[in-house]
RNA sequence: GGAGGGAUGCCCGAGUGGCUAAUGGGGACGGGCUGUAAACCCGUUGGCGCAAGCCUACAUAGGUUCGAAUCCUAUUCCCUCCA
């Protein structure tokens, strides 16, 4: 994500975008001719509600780093301020408040993560800026009359993140009512991002805010406000919202949020949702999520369609993504771990394969003395925390959903017996068809 | 401040004295088929127990009753309307 282009005549980004399908909706039909003749400043900001970026992030990430190849300027908000205060939009109930030394923890685990994916270096170089900065400098008398001002309560009830939760949906507008009600907080939550779109007008220049297509109406927001107040026109564009064909939620696994930090999800965890990825979604995130060209997309998708079982595009994929996220070093492990447990029998390796294999699965320790000769699987299981219970282990087991070594455990009753153990310490419990867990049995 | 409505398992949502560990749907998990895909089919979805059974659960704390998610009292929180 070095490469950059000369900046005194930009190429088309808005094309590029649109191309991939990364464009939901954009404030003006001159953008698209700006965008090519003059550098723009851009921006997108991210709230520090966890102390990790996930896959819901990665498409304004890519999108600001389009921004920046194009030879534009773009900015990377992390929401200081903001985050304190929680973002209605998209969501159909009150955020709990994150208390201010998580919020600073957060901002700054989000500053190192976001890092990764602009350079900040250079002429053409990336800024990286926290609200905080500017907004708590803030008095709330001030808040009020200069920005409050602007701001009727009309247009406010107006936005759609606000009227799903006073149950004020109109009659074919299917807006989604929630009985939740909404906090003068949130509610104010839209002046907050608007002030910030405006103070980036005035520091930096900034006359593009881009950002998921929930942000419509915070967008338009900080529009109105900078026409109010200063008389300009700035834009907008929003970005579409990531779906899967299955109709699951993108970027969770098991309920969970796919996290960029390798610590919340490790890169072979990370490598194995892509490899997962539906046919008929694969071609979308290829656009999405890679930087390559849409011709070379269109070449690897007809390649996958003569041949899917194969799954060439989701190979591609996971390889691209994993690489730019995690290294080259990381997705080399990832595919030889992915190789090992899909393609190999888990018997034959030893147990330093076992632990380059297993790097980052989940491993648990278990005293010898505990193991003794013999375990049942149902205990080691519970033990170890691998099951909650020993009941939901006995569920699985009877189920057929569990393997010792790659054999299927036949009954709960069944034991892990020592001469069992890969070079006598090791063993590799499989629940399901990919859930490999490793299980030392060591100490005294 | 007043009036009314509500709080049930991961989520939604039934249940208004025993047959309710609690209908149903969704999700999730496991199995089958396959391509580590989709769709589809089957199963599971509080803890302990091989089991009979025991324990813990329907916002919180008490109470009535042989027996309560269901009735009563207080408390907390949420929503709506009125002031």
């Amino acid at each position: 994500m070095t490469e950059q282009q000369p900046t005194d005549h930009p190429p088309g980004v808005y094309e590029t975008l649109d191309e991939r399908g990364m464009i939901a909706q954009c404030s003006d039909p001159e953008m698209p001719a700006r965008l090519a003749a003059e550098k723009v400043t851009v921006y997108v900001g991210f709230d520090p509600t966890a102390d990790s970026l996930h896959l819901g992030h990665m498409v304004p990430i890519m999108a600001l780093a389009h921004f920046q190849r194009a030879g534009h300027r773009s900015i990377a908000l992390v929401g200081g301020a903001t985050g304190m205060i929680g973002d209605p939009s998209g969501r159909s109930d009150e955020r709990n408040l994150l208390g201010l030394e998580a919020i600073r923890h957060n901002v700054e685990c989000l500053k190192t993560q976001l890092g990764r994916f602009l350079d900040y270096e250079g002429e053409n170089a990336a800024l990286m800026l926290n609200n905080y900065d500017w907004i708590s400098k803030m008095s709330f008398i001030d808040w009020l009359r200069d920005v409050g001002k602007n701001f009727s309560i009309g247009y406010m009830l107006g936005k759609e993140s606000v009227r799903r939760r006073i149950g004020a949906g109109r009659e074919g507008d299917a807006v989604a009512v929630s009985d939740e009600g909404i906090s003068f907080t949130e509610f104010s939550y839209m002046t907050m991002q608007a002030y910030d779109y405006l103070h980036l007008f005035d520091a930096h220049g900034c006359t593009l805010q881009a950002g998921g297509s929930d942000q419509w109406g915070n967008i338009t927001a900080g529009m109105d406000l900078i026409r109010k107040t200063r008389g300009e026109h700035v834009g907008g564009v929003t970005l579409p919202l990531v779906t899967t064909a299955s109709g699951e939620k993108f970027g969770k696994s098991a309920g969970n949020a796919v996290w960029l930090d390798p610590a919340r999800t490790s890169p072979y965890q990370f490598y194995q949702y892509w490899i997962n990825a539906d046919d008929r979604d694969v071609e979308g995130y290829l656009k999405f999520f890679t930087f390559l060209s849409v011709d070379e997309i269109d070449s690897i998708c007809a390649d996958h369609a003569a041949a899917p079982e194969k799954r060439a595009a989701q190979h591609r994929l996971a390889e691209e993504v994993t690489r730019g996220v995690h290294g080259e070093a990381e997705l080399a492990k990832a595919i030889k771990a992915s190789a090992a447990l899909f393609s190999g029998d888990i018997a034959g390796l030893s147990a330093d394969d076992l632990e380059q294999v297993f790097a980052e699965a989940p491993s648990y320790e278990v005293a010898r003395g505990e193991f003794g000769e013999q375990m049942a699987v149902v205990d080691l299981m519970a033990h170890t925390g691998i099951c909650k219970s020993r009941g939901e282990a006995r569920r699985l087991v009877k189920g057929g959903g569990v393997y010792l070594n790659g054999e299927r455990v036949a009954d709960a009753g069944d034991a892990a017996r020592a001469e069992k153990l890969i070079d006598g310490t090791t063993l590799v419990i499989r629940v399901g068809k990919k859930k490999y867990h490793l299980v030392r049995v060591g100490g005294g």
